[in-house]
DNA sequence: ACGGTTAATACT
DNA sequence: TAGTATTAA
C-alpha cells in the first residue's frame, strides 16, 4: 500500500532500471553476430510475417516501430534481421527471456530493496546505501568519476553550447553547496551507474535508468534517455518537468482514465491537474483515484518499493485469431492440453527453485457466438483450487472451461452442445496460477517433509519424485507430489477465524478428502453423479447444475468450518500441514521461523535445470540484511494462517526486524473506502498516497 | 476484429 | 470470494 510519509520527512532514492529491448538484446547475445545490426524479435511467422515484440534501436532508426508486423518491417529496413520467439507446445516460449529477466534481477537485487517490476524492469530503493556513501565517500570529496556516471542526464542541469556536458556533470555530482536531497541523488547516480555497468559486465545486457525521489519519477525518468544511459531528476526540476508532460505520458493514465482527464476536465499536461482542488478531483475520480491525481501532479508519489523478486502469478495463454479460432471441445481440449503442460512445468519450476505453491488456477477464455448480435459478450473466467501435476491440471481447466461455455452460451445453447457445427469460436485461452505462498524453508521447515526425511506425515505422494516433472511424461495421471488443495483447506487459509462446527454433517466428508481425491482422479468427465454441494460462499462453480462437469476433488470437499487452531490429521493438504505448524507455534518460536523463511538467491538463479532435489534444504539463514530476500512471501498472504484481528501488537516489537517491517507495512491504514464518483466511468486503481 | 502475451492491481 | 476491468510492457 503507497504511503506517503516518507516524502515530507526524508528524501528517498529510487531507482527505475528498464532493460533496452530487452528480448532482441537476449537473442543477440544468443546469436552475437546480429549485435550491432538492425533486429527485431517476432512471434508466428505465418501471418503477414509474425508480430513484432521488441526492435532494436538500429532498427528503430530505419523507422521500424513495434506495432509493425514483420512484411512491413521488412519494408522499411530490408537489411532488418528478424529473429523468431522460440516456440515450445505450438506457442510462443518466453521461458529464456524471464531467466535471463531473473539474471539481471540477480544483479540488481544485491544493492538495496529490489522489486522486480516486469520482466525486464526493476525498481530499486537506494535510500540505505546512498546514505551511507554519503556520509563514508562523498562525492564531494571524489578526484574523478567512471565515464559511465558522466554520461549521466541530470534534468535542469543547463549544459550551454559548447560546454562540455561530462565536466557539467561532474561538478554538479560534487558540489559541496547541494542540497541533503541533491546530494543523496548524486550518490543514487553513482550506485546506478555502477550497478548498470556490473549487469552490463555479468550479462552482457545493456539498460537505461532513472534515479529520482520516487517511483513515478524514476520510472519517467528511465524512459527519458534510451539506450544505456541514466537520467536524474532533481527535486528542483519536477514541476517544470511535469508542467509540460502529456498526462497520457504518465504511468497509469495511458488508458481510459487520462482519456476522461482530457475531456472531462480538459487536462493536457500533467501540471494542468494542479488547478483542481483535491476534492474536485475526489468528485470525478472518487476518493482514491482523486487523491492520487492531486498527488501526481505535484510530483508525490509514496509508493514503496516492495521488496519481491519473484512473480505472484504464473500464466500460459494463446490467441485463436479469425478463422483460427476454436469450434470444438476436442480442438480446446488440445490446446488447454497444451497450456497447461506449460504452466505445471513453470508450477514445478517454482516449487523447485523458490520452494513456492501456488492455489488458485483460473481459465480466462475468449469466445464468439455466431449469428448472435450479443456475440461480443465476455467468455467469463473461472478458478478453482489449484492441484500439482500435469493431468490433473488439464482436467480442472477443461471443467473450467465447460463451466465458462455453459454461462457464456445461456439457456438455448444445450442442443447445440457438442455438434460440430457449434455455433461458438474461442479466440483465446489462458491458464494461470495465483495466491502463490513460499514455504518457509530453514530448520523446523515443513519443506524438509517434501524432502521425504519425515514420511509419516501424510503427504499423499503418487509417485516417486522424478527429478524432471515436465509435462509430457506425465499422461499417465501419475504426478510426483500431491500438493492438491481440498476445498476446506483453500477456505480455511482465507479465513483462519473460520471454526469447525462438530454438528456439521459435512464434516465427515472434510476428513475424506484423500480418498475422494484418490476416487476421482481417474473417473471420467461425464456422468458422475455423486458429487456433493452445499450452500457456502466458496463454490467454485455456480451451485447450478454440475452434473455435466466430471469429478473434481477439490469441487466436492466442501466442508469448511473448522476452529481455528484445530486441526485435522486426517486432511492431508499441504498447506494444513503448513498452518497447523504455524499455528503450534509460540511467539517466540516464531522469530525462527520467521528467520529460516528466506531462500537463497543462489537458488533462485542456478542453472535451470530441474533436476535438483528438494532433500537439498538449505538451512542458511538469509544473510541479505537489506530487506532484499528471495521467496518471501509478501503481504497478508505471508501471514494468512494467523488471524490478523487476534494478534497482540506487543509482540511485534519481539519480531526480527525484517518481520516487524512487513507486520507494519500489513498493519498499516487501510484504503478509505470508495465513495460514488461523478461524470466518469472510469473505475479506480489507486490508493490514498498523500503526505500530512 | 491479427498488438500477443504476461502480469499486476483495484473494484465489486 | 470470485470475477471483471484497466493498464502496461
Amino acid at each position: 500500500m503507497p504511503v506517503a510519509r516518507r516524502e515530507t520527512c526524508d528524501a528517498r532514492v529510487i531507482a527505475h532500471v528498464d532493460m533496452d529491448c530487452f528480448y532482441v538484446q537476449v537473442e543477440q547475445r544468443k546469436q552475437p553476430n546480429l549485435r550491432g545490426l538492425p533486429t527485431a524479435v517476432i512471434q508466428y511467422n505465418s501471418y503477414k510475417g509474425g508480430a513484432l515484440i521488441a526492435v532494436s534501436y538500429e532498427a528503430r532508426r530505419c523507422g521500424v516501430k513495434r506495432s509493425m508486423r514483420g512484411d512491413e518491417a521488412k519494408e522499411a529496413c530490408p537489411q532488418i534481421e528478424l529473429v523468431q520467439v522460440p516456440v515450445a507446445r505450438g506457442k510462443a516460449d518466453l521461458n529464456s527471456y524471464r531467466n535471463a529477466g531473473s539474471e539481471v534481477v540477480s544483479v540488481l537485487s544485491h544493492k538495496g530493496r529490489c522489486e522486480r517490476a516486469s520482466i525486464d524492469e526493476v525498481y530499486l530503493d537506494l535510500t540505505p546505501a546512498a546514505e551511507t556513501m554519503l556520509m563514508e565517500t562523498s562525492p564531494e570529496s571524489m578526484q574523478d568519476f567512471e565515464e559511465e556516471v558522466l554520461k549521466s542526464h541530470v534534468l535542469g542541469l543547463e549544459i550551454e553550447d559548447g560546454s562540455d556536458a561530462k565536466e557539467e556533470v561532474r561538478k554538479w555530482l560534487c558540489r559541496s553547496d547541494a542540497s541533503y536531497q541533491d546530494k543523496l541523488l548524486a550518490c543514487g547516480a553513482l550506485i546506478v551507474s555502477d550497478l548498470r555497468m556490473q549487469v552490463l559486465k555479468e550479462t552482457e545486457f545493456t539498460c537505461s535508468a532513472g534515479i529520482a525521489h520516487n517511483k513515478m519519477l524514476a520510472k519517467l525518468a528511465s524512459a527519458m534517455n534510451k539506450p544505456a544511459q541514466q537520467t536524474v531528476v532533481p527535486q528542483s526540476s519536477v514541476e517544470g518537468l511535469l508542467a509540460s508532460l502529456p498526462i497520457k505520458k504518465m504511468k497509469h493514465l495511458g488508458g481510459k482514465l487520462g482519456s476522461s482527464l482530457q475531456s472531462d476536465l480538459g487536462v493536457n499536461t500533467v501540471g494542468d491537474l494542479l488547478q483542481f482542488s483535491e476534492e474536485k478531483l475526489q468528485q470525478w475520480y472518487g476518493i482514491n483515484t482523486g487523491t492520487w491525481l492531486w498527488n501526481i501532479a505535484r510530483g508525490i508519489s509514496g509508493e514503496e518499493v516492495e521488496g519481491r523478486l519473484l512473480p505472484k502469478s504464473h500464466g500460459s495463454g494463446k490467441t485463436f485469431p479469425g478463422p483460427q479460432a476454436l469450434k470444438t471441445i476436442d480442438s480446446v481440449q488440445h490446446w488447454l492440453n497444451q497450456l497447461c503442460e506449460e504452466l505445471n512445468e513453470r508450477l514445478y519450476s517454482d516449487l523447485d527453485q523458490n520452494k513456492r505453491i501456488a492455489q488458485t488456477l483460473t481459465l480466462h477464455g475468449r469466445a464468439y457466438k455466431t449469428g448472435d448480435s450479443d456475440s461480443l459478450r465476455k467468455f467469463p473466467s473461472k478458478s478453482c483450487p489449484l492441484r500439482y501435476g500435469t493431468r490433473k491440471i488439464q482436467e480442472d481447466a477443461l471443467i473450467l472451461f465447460q463451466a465458462g461455455l455453459r454461462d457464456f452460451l445461456g439457456s438455448y445453447s444445450f442442443k447445440f452442445h457438442g455438434n460440430k457445427n457449434s455455433i461458438w469460436g474461442v479466440t483465446s485461452l489462458s491458464v494461470s496460477a495465483s495466491k502463490i505462498m513460499s514455504i518457509p524453508s530453514g530448520t523446523h521447515s515443513i519443506a524438509k517433509y517434501f524432502g521425504g526425511q519425515y514420511p509419516s506425515i501424510d503427504i499423499v505422494i503418487d509417485e516417486a519424485v522424478p527429478s524432471s516433472p515436465s509435462g509430457s511424461e506425465n499422461c499417465t495421471g501419475m504426478v510426483p507430489y500431491d500438493l492438491q488443495l481440498p476445498y476446506p483447506d483453500y477456505t480455511e487459509i482465507k479465513h483462519s477465524n473460520a471454526c469447525l462446527d462438530p454438528q456439521d454433517p459435512l464434516n465427515h466428508l472434510f476428513t475424506k478428502v484423500e480418498g475422494l481425491t484418490e476416487e476421482s482422479s481417474f473417473t471420467s468427465p461425464s456422468g458422475s453423479e455423486d458429487r456433493v454441494t452445499h450452500g457456502e460462499p466458496h463454490r467454485v462453480l455456480p451451485a447450478k447444475d454440475l452434473s455435466h462437469v466430471s469429478n473434481i476433488s477439490s469441487l466436492k470437499a466442501v466442508g469448511k468450518k473448522k476452529r481455528a487452531g484445530k486441526m485435522l490429521h486426517e486432511n492431508c493438504s499441504i498447506i494444513n500441514i503448513f498452518n497447523n505448524y504455524h499455528n503450534s507455534r509460540s511467539s517466540l518460536e516464531q522469530k525462527n521461523v520467521s528467520n529460516a523463511h528466506d531462500v537463497k538467491i543462489s537458488s533462485l538463479l542456478g542453472s535451470q535445470s530441474a533436476d535438483d532435489s528438494y532433500s537439498t534444504c538449505n538451512e542458511e539463514i538469509d544473510t541479505n540484511k537489506g530487506g532484499c530476500s528471495v521467496g518471501v512471501p509478501q503481504g497478508r498472504e505471508a501471514w494468512s494462517s494467523y488471524n490478523i484481528d487476534e494478534i497482540d501488537p506487543s509482540i511485534i516489537d519481539e519480531l526480527p526486524p525484517e518481520i516487524q517491517e512487513e507486520f507494519r507495512t500489513w498493519l498499516r491504514p487501510q484504503k478509505r473506502p470508495n465513495v460514488a464518483k461523478r461524470g466518469s466511468s472510469i473505475t479506480h486503481y489507486f490508493s490514498p498516497d498523500k503526505s500530512r
